[in-house]
DNA sequence: TCCAATTAGTGGCATATGCCACTTTCGCGA
DNA sequence: TCGCGAAAGTGGCATATGCCACTAATTGGA
C-alpha cells in the first residue's frame, strides 16, 4: 500500500476529483487509442455532434470550459479534418463548429470503443452507482461557487 | 439553459468528471490565486508535506500520476524555491523530495486561502454529501479497470 | 564476477486548460 | 448617425498530464 495517502490531504475535494480525473481519464484514454482520439476529443466532438452547428461560446458553455481553452482544443481536430468552422450567417462575431464527413465517421468508430470502456466501467460499479456518481458530479459543476468578495473594499 | 447539452453526452463518466473538474479547478484557483499557487501544485506540496521527503515514484503512485508529469509539474515549484530535490542515500536511482523553509511557508499561506474555498465549497452541498462524494471518486480512483485485452492475440 | 531484466527518472513532443490583452462586430442610446 | 460598451473569438504565455525513447542504478542469477 502507498503510506503517502495520509487521510488529512484527501479531504480536499479538488484534490480528490482530479486524482480519480486522472485515472479515469487515462482508463478511457487507452479505450479510445485505436482510435486515435483522447478521451477530451471524443466529447468534444460528441458535444458538436449533438449540437446544431453549435457556436463555439455554446460549447464551451456546455462543457464548461474557457472559451479560449475550447479554441485551442479545436485545432487538432480541424488540422485532422474531422472538424471544420465557419461564420454564423447574421452575426459574424460568432463562429459555429461542424463536424466534417470524416468526422462522423470518427465519431462513429470511436463511440464503439467509447461503449466498451463505459461498459466495462459500469460492470465494476455498477450502472446505478455509476448514475448517482455522475449526478453528483453535475450537481457539482452546476453548483454556484463564488469566493464571497474576499476583502469587501475598505 | 443551456440547449447544447443533450443528455446522451452526459452519460459518459469520463466526460461528466472531467466537466466538473474544469469547474471545481477553477474555483480552488481562484480562491488560492493570493499565494499564487494553483489548486494542483497546493495539492502536490501538500502531499510533500505529508510525506516523510518522498520519492518521485511514491508521490506519483499516491497522486495517480505519471512519473514524468510529476516530474514536469514540479519544476515551476523548485524554480520558485518551494521544493528541492536530493538523491537517496542508499539507492542513487531514486530521487526525494521534501519543500524548502519558504515552501512550508508558502503552503501555510495556501492553507488558510484553501481552507475558505473548502468551507464554501462544503456549506453549499453539505459536508457530509461532500464526503460520500470524496469516498465515490476515492472508489473509482482506487478500481481496478484495465481493457480486457482488445483482440487477444491470433 | 558479469550480463540481462528491472527500476527510477529525464527530455522531448503533443494535447488540455486558463488568464489576459487585443481586435472585430454588434447593439443602443444621445 | 456617431460612438461607447458589450459580446465573441484569437494569440501568446504558463501550467497540467501523458506517452515514448533513453540513461543511470540495481538486482538476480548463471
Amino acid at each position: 500500500m502507498t503510506e503517502a495517502q495520509q487521510p488529512g490531504f484527501s479531504r480536499c475535494n479538488n484534490a480528490t476529483l482530479r486524482r480519480a480525473a486522472r485515472r479515469l481519464g487515462r482508463f478511457y484514454d487507452d479505450a479510445l487509442a485505436p482510435s486515435g482520439l483522447k478521451g477530451t476529443q471524443f466529447g468534444l466532438i460528441f458535444q458538436i455532434h449533438v449540437g446544431s452547428e453549435p457556436a463555439m461560446g455554446a460549447i464551451a458553455e456546455a462543457l464548461i470550459m474557457d472559451l479560449s481553452a475550447l479554441g485551442h482544443t479545436l485545432k487538432p481536430l480541424i488540422r485532422d479534418g474531422y472538424v471544420e468552422t465557419f461564420a454564423d450567417k447574421d452575426d459574424r462575431r460568432i463562429k459555429r463548429v461542424r463536424l466534417t464527413p470524416q468526422g462522423q465517421a470518427k465519431l462513429d468508430e470511436a463511440i464503439k470503443l467509447w461503449s466498451a470502456a463505459q461498459r466495462q466501467f459500469e460492470d465494476k460499479v455498477g450502472a446505478e452507482q455509476a448514475a448517482k456518481l455522475r449526478a453528483a458530479l453535475d450537481a457539482v459543476a452546476d453548483l454556484d461557487l463564488e469566493m464571497a468578495a474576499a476583502a469587501p473594499s475598505s
